[in-house]
DNA sequence: TTCAGTTTACTGAACGGTAAGTAGAATTAT
DNA sequence: ATAATTCTACTTACCGTTCAGTAAACTGAA
């Protein structure tokens, strides 16, 4: 069946252009992790940039798969907004080649179909402005300015590429709920408060909070 | 001058990097910027891999020029914390070039060399975390996963190679504040915190807030 | 016999890097 | 002061290698 075997082969692709970078990886080294010959690969592909446009594509629209998915559930912003951090930061550890990829190298694209791909990551990043904003309406978040605060949490979020191992001690989940914490119930200590002295150690305001997570986490860089 | 003609090459190279990626620019490129032929761009340097290292060191030393100074300073641990987060995200619009091909190119160095840069990061990341911990101890910040902290911060602040242009509507000063004022006055709404209704809009501390900033800021990416 | 899937053998272009040579300015010797 | 020498800052021409991609022949199963 050659739909099985083109999986392979974006499979392969995606696991080599993520541990050594898409210029970096020659179509020898794909066939030879196949056990074929360049040729043969050809006869599945037709050009290295495709092999990059499709996962880029696959990475994106399964990042898009959870928005909709999220959002068509029609729970409280609240809890859209978390299912998306949630959902966001899973996309590390389960389809880690292709996101990370997707994150480094969606600018080697030629350039229609890199355009093409930055459209979609446009509407992805509305819906979290779109999310940002209901936050905002229902009281929920404070005003702010909804780019730059969208900027921020993909930062916090996307930068799991720089530093992140699945094989490492913290989960995705464990990553998502102590970013969620500092996000929902800030860094600020609620003794600091201006007045009263003493701390108090959160009283209830976070209970959600994320003490009992490992609290180190190794980092080594992905790329060899 | 020799030392002249080197600084220009430096300069040059940091551009076409960060303009093309560090694998998709040639020698003959940088040669051809500086109007010389590629051998003579090697009378003054040894190798490509050279140039790259040479960038990835200024970036890091530069980084960690203004942290010593800033811990030097002797200020409260907020007021270095800003500064710090203030100094990094200046970095991108008075040294942009630098700082974006360190950050998305140093995995490109050869093993020795990069381990060698890695190392001073860690430094600069450990500078990071001691100054968290200093917040918490003082009642600043609450308790928290500090290496996990930290990376939310990196990330908010390194992933402006992502969307950050010089040109653009937003200055780096204004990204810092609007960032500082997230970290420390956080997302949530006063009205939202449960019980009593409103917070003290603390008092003196958060006057820094970000507000009054443009709403917008356009983005588009780097490599062309 | 057919044909999907594969191989061997290759092309043309580009790459990082080098060898060898030189114009002209600077330095030294006479 | 001038002639001889050395040095700086390059150039032309090229090497060895690697790369994406292709033509055409081969193989084994239905």
């Amino acid at each position: 069946m050659k739909k099985v075997r083109w999986e392979e082969i974006m499979t392969v692709a995606a696991r080599l252009f993520c541990e050594k970078g898409y210029m970096a990886t020659t179509m020898d080294d794909i066939a030879a992790e196949l056990y074929i010959t360049k040729p043969a690969l050809y006869y599945y592909i037709r050009t290295k940039h495709d092999l990059l446009y499709e996962i880029c594509e696959v990475a994106i629209k399964r990042l898009m798969e959870g928005v909709e998915s999220i959002e068509a559930s029609g729970g409280p912003p609240e809890e859209r907004f978390r299912e998306l951090v949630r959902w966001q930061i899973n996309m590390f550890s389960e389809h880690g080649d292709i996101i990370n990829v997707y994150l480094a190298d969606e600018s080697e694209l030629p350039t229609e179909k890199r355009e093409y791909i930055r459209g979609l990551s446009r509407e992805y990043e509305s819906i979290y402005r779109e999310l940002l904003r209901e936050l905002i309406d229902e009281g929920t978040f404070r005003e702010m300015n909804i780019p730059m605060a969208v900027r921020a949490i993909s930062g916090m979020c996307n930068w799991l590429s720089n530093w992140y191992r699945p094989e490492g001690k913290m989960t995705a989940d464990a990553i998502a709920g102590i970013f969620l914490d500092l996000i929902f119930n800030g860094f600020r200590s609620d003794a600091a408060m201006p007045g009263v002295g003493t701390r108090v150690k959160s009283g209830r305001v976070a209970k959600t909070t994320s003490r009992p997570e490992a609290v180190t986490a190794q980092a080594a860089d992905r790329k060899h």
